[in-house]
DNA sequence: CTGAATAGGACTAAAATCATCCTGAATGTC
DNA sequence: GACATTCAGGATGATTTTAGTCCTATTCAG
């Protein structure tokens, strides 16, 4: 549909979420679930896929629990949606030479790769840490109105 | 799956077909189906609705058809896509404002917002016309490939 | 040994995907 | 008016994906 899947959009709040923690600190599977209102045994699978795709890294038994593999700035946001969704290709004639026979002669095959292409640039330009910045500066923003009011009649 | 369906990718060769005809003249199903490969039975679904979205106009009965709606320069290729597949959001938090509560303090709601422009900005620059050009000089250049050989040695 | 955590497999309901087939309605031709 | 030709639209269906839940096994700190 053109549209990431529930996967993808848990995905990224799990690793968003252990980019903002200190570093060095574990995080668990209940806590990542309550932050990000991800529903707990579902996201039980999410990370478990992570830690395959090798973003995540995890500790069993008494005081487990998750972190980064790598550091937050190392880690982008499309790496974050690829690890568990899988490549993207927006098209499955993009997926590899030949898996579509009329690429030769399709004026709309580059026009995708094109697509594609201008995508990535997006995803693959913000990493984990830019992320967890922007959202502290969000936080800012939302305090600020809550507590200014509507009117800033008083300079 | 961050793709676009059958359904997306038949409109478009459709479209795609209607636009490379001579102005005024009517083509049938068999006709799309057979040229674009496309099953016939499933292509008169997607036909209909180009009709309904108002990109195709059909005539019934013998001697009947279909044939583009608008110019082919007054296509793009975004509204073809659209036309079957409806409106494209790369993420459900872009639907509409309130979708998803999170968006006030989601740091990555802003990324999905400019990756959908991006990816709309080239979408929405090729019209139909433009691509059925394209489709002429990849001709072209294949033929050319053909006639003229691998290594091009003598100067 | 025990309790706390993750690992991993089995299972499921609902929806989407990718079609096929048949009947009905419209329309040009003889 | 009968008839052949086309599109319109509904019913049906197999398969896959999506979005989960639940239970047991394994690991590890204390």
């Amino acid at each position: 549909m053109l549209q990431i899947t529930r996967d993808g959009e848990y995905a990224v709040r799990a690793v968003l979420f252990l980019a903002a923690r200190p570093e060095g600190s574990l995080s668990l599977i209940s806590e990542i679930a309550e932050a990000q209102e991800v529903p707990r045994s579902y996201l039980s699978k999410i990370m478990q896929h992570l830690v395959k795709a090798g973003l995540v890294k995890s500790r069993r038994g008494a005081r487990g629990g998750f972190h980064l593999a790598r550091k937050p700035e190392d880690i982008t946001l499309r790496q974050a949606i690829e690890a568990i969704e899988g490549p993207i290709f927006l098209n499955v004639c993009l997926i590899k030479k030949g898996e579509c026979h009329r690429d030769e002669f399709c004026p709309v095959h580059q026009v995708w790769k094109e697509a594609q292409r201008s995508l990535f640039e997006v995803l693959d330009g913000k990493t984990m840490a830019q992320l967890v910045e922007d959202a502290e500066a969000l936080k800012k923003t939302s305090h600020k109105k809550k507590s200014s009011g509507k009117s800033p009649a008083s300079v």
